[in-house]
DNA sequence: AAGATACGGTTCAATAAATGAACCGTGTTT
DNA sequence: AAACACGGTTCATTTATTGAACCGTATCTT
């Protein structure tokens, strides 16, 4: 049932590591018959969705992707407004933000700004599936967004990244329940060793979480010296994605962050 | 046969001037029936490449194309240094810039850079499929595209758009001989009254056009004086794009751009 | 150099999924 | 109040999808 979406599916293999697959491989990877792969690469082919290299005969995203992208631009406005603001908050506070949007249960990287002030910066991956226990942004996720989310996360199975990584249920629990009281997530290298992030939630218009904005710092500019800053910028960016994604936050939503006691 | 690409072809009937679309229309749109266009529309849903207003009912490019965007970018790299350059070749010349690819066969727009200098200026539709024969960069793709291109166009039904359109298969041969042999091509308002546009191609690594930079003009702009500063900015610009692509112009193509005697 | 392996792609009978006419309930228009 | 159009559902009929086995070729191993 759903052929068109077992297709689909297939584009899920593509990732920023592996940004191009080669037949078998894809049929190994969706423990899918050959032929059904190939027909399906196909039919994704001539749409535009895949394209093949003609030299190495391995399959990668398609130019449809550009054109879908850009008419979603249009029925919903905001995503390249959004990368202007994020690039005078980035320019606020000196650091690399970081935009995700919540596509069912997994929470998808989609627009990364890198800072231009420092040379030593987080490089962040602008394309994937951020894990909701480990970093900034899922912890935000977890505590602002729908309430199927933390039931579907608990029931799969929990990633560990680095020594620090939330594994333990009940911690994640806890944390998330500081995150809602604060208004704001932080991660200590646990996704990314040596990789800060700071996060707070896009609102939709039923003032539940769609998406998060975060700040990654490397570990040396962690201070709490610089934490008030990158507070106040979080604050005021995730408000106006907020207002610009058409949403709005709920009434008790922290009007300003505060540091963790 | 070909149940996924049917589901994908719906994606079509989206559009800049109709960016959502309900249920019955897009079966009528489509000629379907209701019962298959709601299956699909479930499958692409699901996999979020369609998002269904729940407020409205009408259906709409969802998240996932920005996801699928931002990978293709990884694998093809290329596309957000283009935007670069293209608004260097914008400020450069003052005008608005239009970057479009072929697909299969019909050519589509991906980019547009809007002119910051001028209140009178073109704005251009960011995703739509361009018109071989009533577009510069049409024709310059008939000039430099593969060559099946021109028969796949002339088989089908040759639109015209405006008075000066050109639907005459010979006198559009013609055209085509002096745009190879020019190296670039022009409109004069033969999509839309009043816009004049400029075209040069984009090799890919076989030396055949694989898209085209187009500047765009309002007719009180096109005047003799202004070419040669779009010409210069043109064939700049579309030999950055080929490099910045991996393509490769031909020997034969002109190093410098001429006005058309 | 010979054998083994892995690759992309094809074939075709068995099978499971897609399809569309008619239908339902609801809200809007005439 | 009658007619209409909408989103969505049902279910028997039909049609396309599926996967094991296979082919030819390129690459790696012994």
């Amino acid at each position: 049932m759903g052929t068109a979406l077992n297709a689909l599916r297939l584009l899920d293999y593509f990732s920023s590591s592996l940004p191009e697959i080669g037949l078998s491989q894809l049929a190994k990877l969706s423990g899918t018959n050959k032929a059904t792969v190939l027909r399906h690469l196909r039919a994704l082919e001539e749409f535009g969705l895949i394209e093949q290299n003609p030299m190495t005969k391995l399959y990668a995203i398609g130019p449809a992707s550009l054109r879908l992208a850009a008419l979603r631009e249009i029925a919903n406005p905001g995503l390249e407004s959004a990368r202007r603001k994020m690039r005078t908050a980035m320019l606020r506070s000196g650091e690399s933000l970081h935009l995700s949007l919540l596509e069912r249960d997994t929470l998808q990287s989609v627009m990364v700004v890198e800072t231009t002030r420092h040379s030593v910066r987080v490089s962040l991956d602008p394309a994937e599936v951020l894990p909701l226990n480990a970093t900034a942004s899922g912890l935000c996720m977890l505590g602002f967004g729908p309430d199927y989310l933390m039931d579907a996360f608990l029931s799969a199975e929990i990633m560990r990244f680095t020594e620090t990584t939330l594994t333990d249920p009940d911690r994640i629990r806890d944390r998330v329940d500081l995150v809602r009281q604060f208004g704001w997530s932080s991660s200590d290298g646990s996704y990314e060793e040596g990789v800060y992030g700071f996060a707070a939630p896009i609102f939709g218009i039923d003032q539940v979480a769609i998406g998060a904005i975060s700040i990654a710092v490397p570990a040396i500019r962690a201070t709490d010296a610089h934490l008030p800053l990158l507070l106040r910028t979080l604050s005021t960016i995730s408000d106006e994605l907020t207002q610009s994604f058409g949403g709005q936050r709920p009434e008790n939503f922290p009007t300003e962050f505060h540091p963790f006691p």
